[in-house]
DNA sequence: AATGAATGAGGGTTCATTCAT
DNA sequence: CATGAATGAACCCTCATTCAT
């Protein structure tokens, strides 16, 4: 099932905003100006006139500006989830399964929903209490398909260090692309996947 | 030279503020506050009350807010590279030196420096360009210290990765433990490095 | 003639709305909402939810949110002045007309138009000027009952005040019960009546 | 002690704001501006530019626009009841305490604190829970005022009508009177309060 | 009539910054 | 140097009203 079909999926089941709807086109703006200006620094007129609404429109459809920020990283996290889902019940061995993890991880981060992922990254703190620990509940069950895997390749001998330690060394290294590597350039998404497989010694 | 002394040294060449005089408590609380809170949601009356000032004598001290976050980065840097240079002069192979990157990038993160640290890192976006253009020079120098002893160590033939990537991976693990790294746990930053080395295979 | 005809003789000659009417419902409600929250406090969707349509629908019947306001006023102003008409004619003494001035009132405010008097007292300010003068003119009117009365009670010497001045106390005393006085308490509007008559040497 | 000397202690107290001041000003505006257009549709911006400072300003000296309605009302009752009290020690026998109380009310409502009071009786549903229950202490003790001057009255057999039921008149016909009464008229308060110990059979 | 998304002016409030004292 | 009242622009959000469907 390719990534399209999910998404179309998720739609139907209403868990995540069809993208062409307002409600999705004003979630695609905000992730890509929170990322760019921060939470704070990006105005709810700035997201309305981005949109190409009156900024009193946006309450329509969300009651509140945080409330943007709480659905960009919610829908994010359940679109990834299920990617990652699909692309583990592809993989036959173990190893293949964590080099889909980090594929598929590399792939939100520098793709599509890249802008989303670095908001969920760096506005952590902007989110209240209330929406920070629905949000987690959500990146539990995502950590959770890691974890399975990475201790999984410990049970075969085949990892170096600590599952732990390891999932956090990638949590960090793979989120900090963001900051450098462009697609499109000499290495592909592929390549850099390969690259860190690599480092694993895997 | 012990780090202690090394700072010393720049306090007296006013590179640094020394941390007991009213400035340099002012960006001890600005790191503090920034990092639990961000840049935009600390207020400079909760600045000015955390060092028992009142608000508008701040600008006796800054010119701007913004200079605030400025000089915390700035000092944090400055410190941090000056560090860095006196442990790799004590280094003598290559390999040790790398070792040395890593503990001190370690300890500036986790230690005394940790929260200035975490601030250039996440509030890299308040800056104006103005700022971040003098940061950023502060910041390649910094940088080329790692890049000369993973270069030298790639020309000895122990880097499997390329020396740039390999940097940029690190970059993102390192920076990346203090959100779940814990100091006086059961692996101390002695353990980390080592682990960190062995990922590397060295 | 009993109250219920009077109403429904209003309501044929269209001076005042049906009340299983939609525009009946929704005025009902305004004078509830109005009377509770405040005038200014009540948004158009409260009144809207509260009679179970949508916000934009209750333009269909009012020009806007004033217009509601100046309608319960009226409509209750028109509909107690003829009630009161129709006592003051079954009336046989002066006395016996006080008596009945004093006891329609009281049962204008405390009984089933209660909740409308009581915008009229408390949301005079909101009316815009036009809209004053309008309810002004009914206001005279319903005025004028009063002071036919009091005129003639002086003119047969049982007033002790001036009739100006009576009326106005017995409006604030009278209105104030609205703050105070319970229906199916151990007292009743019959009582409360005889007490005030009795207060004025009556 | 002349009601002035009463003013300057409950000043000196810190009971009451100095009418002079930045925040009594502010508090002389509010009362009167609440009372001409009522709270809602008082903007801080008006309240701001009618005692000549910014917007902004307001926030220097009140938490929020709602405080101020607090102080409003808090420091007029607590004013008049200083007053009342100091009447009634004047005062000898029972009946001229009433006749106080009654020239008390009057000179509150239709005097300098006339503007307060009206907003007092008019603006009482804006308050919040927490702000109403505070006024309602401060309230408890001047009715407590009344309530021993009736009950005294009741007891030498001279009050016709219950004395709680007479308070209720009395309150809705005094503060009723801010709508009509002129000082500087015909009428002088003095006669008032002689027309109303008149309707009692005082 | 009814809907409900959209409007856009205006609301209360915040806050970095200034400056007379 | 320190104060703290004052500034004023900007913020998020509300809400009566409109209008295409």
């Amino acid at each position: 099932m390719p990534d399209h079909t999910i998404q179309q999926s998720l739609i139907a089941d209403q868990r995540i905003s069809d993208p062409r709807s307002a409600r999705g086109r004003l979630l695609t703006s905000a992730a890509r100006l929170f990322r760019e200006q921060g939470y704070e620094r990006t105005t709810v007129r700035d997201l309305a006139s981005d949109v190409g609404i009156q900024s009193g429109s946006l309450f329509h459809h969300f009651r509140s500006k945080e409330d943007i920020l709480k659905a960009v990283m919610e829908e994010t996290i359940i679109l990834n989830t299920e990617i990652m889902r699909a692309a583990l019940a592809r993989a036959e061995t173990v190893r293949d399964k964590l080099r889909s993890l980090i594929a598929c991880e590399l792939e939100s981060i520098n793709g599509q929903t890249g802008e989303a992922m670095a908001v969920l990254v760096f506005e952590w703190r902007s989110l209240s209490d209330a929406s920070r620990a629905e949000i987690l509940k959500l990146r539990d069950v995502y950590e959770a398909l890691w974890m399975e895997v990475l201790s999984a390749l410990e049970e075969e001998g085949r990892l170096k260090a600590d599952p732990f330690v390891t999932r956090r060394m990638l949590t960090g290294a793979l989120s900090w692309t963001i900051t450098w590597y462009r697609p499109g350039g000499s290495m592909s998404l592929e390549d850099l996947t390969g690259e860190i497989m690599g480092m694993l010694g895997l």
